[in-house]
Order: structure tokens, then sequence, then C-alpha cells
DNA sequence: AAAAAAC
């Protein structure tokens, strides 16, 4: 496939103004209503092609301006295009947006409705874990613009709540995501009840092999718009890794979290319990900390986003429910309390620190047994993450068998953290009972020996094979975006090698 | 091995 690459230089984006796009006035206005002048470098690839009416596979990750650069274009064709159906009030469905996570649907609904607030147009969110009622009778009264979960938005199908067959533009967002959550089979079902006439987006972090494969199923004729990551692992991201045995995880951890006065502080955890301990364990230190993961309510979710985002509380401990999508902009430093399984995730992860400007630390606890994880993130990010130690603290090293060098015997390094550059995390050691230097070594007979190699994941989902519509072909816009601001110099496969080729 | 998502 022939592609022609257009390389948006990062500085000559800011020249560009939404008031340049032809955007309806109401759209502009709600634009200048939240500041916003200036499009990101994937809004101002994406809007006027979206405006075209094509098919656009974009490959951008949270924190790019990824959702107005669909919902703007959106809202300006439903409004420019009267509904040419008989009765807008039965089948008003004209745009649909599919997001994996409840929570990013949300955000997404948000935007959306701000963005369309002086506008006509109606749009809602449905999502699972909550009453199907209030939906309902939102669904029946007529929305142009659906945001959904796959799962719920069947559901409501299935009850006749909505009609899709009046939908004109398609939204996948987060495609990747939802591939790997097993929403083929549900995405397969919604979109064979929509018009074969229609405009579809497709978003996503990568453009693994799987997701062409997803795009030449579902898109006509699309235009490529490939962003470079965001520079969550570039220089304005301090990341450090501290070695330490796995029961010493948790202490660490806080310890981490009181070294940085308690500052908004996102942990990830690899598992539902996990998350909950820690967040249980820190709230007993008296952090003010909440978990958040898939076994909570969806009230329990949503307040606790909501407690973190206002700051009513200091630490948030989640799963990967929050790793990608969540507008948890800006925050001073993430912590992974696991190494993810799945490299990208890492990426994802600390994509929540140093955003838009600013500066952040992505700290990670590790243990033996993990090992393994670090070299695969460091091989995706191409770079050695700096190895820090912890003042008060002495890594034990653990090595597996039984590591028998506890406090007893081993020889104790309460090193001032130095190494690190700028790794403000050091600061000064928790006043708590605990007083000084701790050793967290293999005491406890840490990791006993087991360092077995962790299977690759690999789905391979036999619906595949069959295309829902075979794409026609015909040179695809590409575009790029250079390192915004950092080094200009340095091209896209630089920042983190997500795979740009072909 | 884990997470997410419909009831």
């Amino acid at each position: 496939m022939p592609e022609t690459p257009i390389t948006i230089e990062a500085d000559s984006a800011p020249t560009v103004k939404f008031a340049d796009f032809g955007l309806a006035p109401e759209i502009l206005r709600a634009l200048t209503d939240q500041g916003y002048i200036h499009p990101t470098p994937i809004q101002a690839a994406a809007i006027p092609i979206v405006l075209q009416g094509r098919d656009v596979m974009g490959a951008a990750q949270t924190g790019t301006g990824k959702t107005a650069s669909f919902s703007l274009p959106i809202i300006q064709l439903l409004l420019a295009h009267a509904n040419p159906s008989m009765s807008p009030a039965r089948h008003p469905v004209r745009a649909l947006v599919l997001t994996p996570t409840r929570e990013l649907a949300v955000q997404v609904a948000e935007n959306v409705k701000a963005y369309a607030q002086h506008t006509p147009l109606r749009s809602t969110v449905v999502f699972g874990g909550m009453d199907m009622k209030g939906q309902t009778v939102i669904l029946k009264g007529g929305v142009e613009i659906v945001i959904a979960t796959p799962g719920r938005l069947l559901d409501h199908i299935e009850q006749k709540n909505v009609s899709l067959g009046q939908v004109q533009m398609l939204v996948m967002d987060e495609a990747d995501r939802m591939l790997d959550m097993g929403f083929l089979p549900d995405l397969q079902r919604i979109i064979n009840l929509l018009p074969k006439k229609r405009q579809n987006l497709m978003f996503s972090a990568t453009f693994s092999p799987e997701i062409k494969k997803l795009a030449n199923s579902f898109l006509t004729d699309p235009a490529t718009i490939e962003v470079a990551r965001s520079n969550a692992t570039a220089d304005k991201v301090t990341q450090i890794v501290y070695k330490v045995a796995d029961e010493a995880k948790r202490d660490v951890v806080e310890f981490l979290i009181r070294g940085r006065d308690l500052k908004q502080v996102l942990v990830f955890s690899n598992t539902k319990i996990g998350a909950s301990r820690l967040s249980r364990h820190l709230e007993q230190g008296g952090i003010k900390a909440t978990a958040i993961h898939g076994d909570k309510t969806q009230q329990e979710r949503m307040a606790a986003l909501d407690a973190f985002k206002k700051g009513e509380i200091d630490v948030l401990v989640a799963t990967d429910v929050a790793a990608r999508g969540l507008d948890i902009s800006d925050l001073p430093c993430v912590i992974n309390f696991d190494l993810p399984y799945n490299a990208e995730d890492y990426v994802h992860r600390i994509g929540r620190t140093g955003r838009a400007g600013a500066s952040g630390d992505a700290l990670s606890v590790f243990s033996d047994k993990d090992e393994r994880l670090l070299v695969d993130i460091e091989k995706l990010i191409k770079q050695t993450i700096t190895r820090g130690e912890l003042a008060g603290f002495v890594a034990s090293s653990g090595s597996s068998g039984s590591g028998a060098r506890g406090e007893a015997g081993g020889e104790r390094r309460p090193r001032r953290d130095e190494g690190a550059g700028g790794a403000r995390s050091s600061g000064r050691a928790p006043e708590r009972e605990r007083g000084g230097e701790r050793s967290f070594g293999a005491e406890r007979g840490a990791a006993s020996g087991r360092s077995g190699p962790y299977p690759r994941r690999e789905k391979v989902d036999p619906w595949f094979l069959t295309p829902y519509e075979p794409a026609k072909k015909s040179a695809p816009v590409a575009v790029e975006q250079v390192g915004a601001s950092a080094k200009p110099k340095q091209k896209i496969a630089v920042l983190l090698g997500g795979s740009p080729k072909q």
C-alpha cells in the first residue's frame, strides 16, 4: 500500500485556528466559551478530512485532542445535512460513538455535549452498571448523537429502546482496546444494524495487524492519520524503577507517596484485589485514598473518579480500567504498584502524567519475578529506566531461591537517593513510627525461585477471517506529527516503537 | 496471569 506521508511540524499547528475550518458559528462559540482557539495537530489534520466525509483511521493516544477531532466535524456535518429521515422523532440517531469503558463513554459524552451546547443537537450516553430506565427515557425521547459501550447499547437495541437505522456516522474509539476486551462480536452485531452507507472513524493507540484487519473490514478508503505517541516517555517525565521484595511493594509505595507530600498520585495495580488492598492499606495509614476497578459498582467508580478530580482524595488506586482514555490529566505523579503485563500499558499508564507541557514523575516498584516485564517495557520505549534507590530502604535483590540476606546479615546501605536525576521522590523519609531505615529483604522467603517465562498473549479471533465489507483502495493520507515541543528533530519512530511501520 | 463489559 503506497502511502504519502505528510509531516506536520509541531510548531506549524498553532497557526491554524478552529475558525479556519468553516465550522458553524454555534460550534465556534462553544469552543471560544471554553477558551479553545487553536486545534491540536490531530485536530488540524482530522477535522478537514472528516468534514469531507471520508473514513478515517487515526492512531492517537488520549491527550492528543482526539475526542474533539471527531466530535466537532460530526456536529458540523449533522448540522449541515438536514435529517433526511421522514420521521425524525422515531429514528433520530445519526451519529454513534462506541468506547471500551464506561468512564471513557461518559467523558466523550461530556465533551460532545459541551461542543453541541449551542446547537439543537441532542446527545446522550448509555453504558452498563446503571439503571436502564433513565437511559431508555432519553433514548426514546430522541437524540441525534449516542455515545455508548457496546454491551448496554445492544441491550437497548434488543429492547427496542433505540434504532440505529439512520446512523450516518460511526466512531470506534480506542478500537485496539475494544479488541483486547473481546468486543469484536458485539461490534460486528452493532455494525450489522447500521446503514451500509455511512462514514466511519476509527481511533486506536497503535496500528497493530489486528487493528489493520479491523480497519479493512469496517472502513472504506480510509485516510490514515498518525500522531506521535504522547510525549509521556520523553524528557518531561522522570521515570524511575525501584526493585524491592514482593512483600515490600506496599510499604514502598506508601513511602513514595508520603515523600511527595501526598500530592495527587495515581497508582496502578494489576489486579482488582491488589488495588483494593493497597487502597485500604493507605487509608489505614491516614492517606486519603480510594480504589477504582471493575468490581466496584458504577456509582462507586464514578464517585471515586470525581473525588479524585476534585482533589477530595489524594491517591487513586486503579486497575487498567484507568490506564487509557480517562482524562485524568496533568498529574504530578503516577506510581506502578505492579509493572503491567502488557508493555504497551506502561506507556498508557504513565501517559497520565507529564501532559500538556507539565513535568511529571512515573515511579514503579517491581520485584525479581517481574524482571522480565521491565525488559519488555524498556525494549518498547527504547530506553533504560533509571534504577532508583530509596533513602532508608535496602532494596534486597533477594535472588531467586531463598535469598536469606534479610535484615540480620545483609549489609545495609542507607543511601541518599542520588541517581535518578531529578527524583524529587526521594524526599524526606516519613516520620512515622518506622523511624530509621528498614530493610525489605527476602526474609519472608520471597519469590521462591519461580522465574518461568511469561507467556506472550496472543488472541486470535476467527471472526477476523470474514471481513465485513472489503475496503476499496486508494492513496491514504498519512499525517505524522513530530514530537511536540521537545526535540523537533527526532521523528516518530523514536517515540515508542508503537510500530509506525507499514 | 489480568483487566474490562449486559442482564
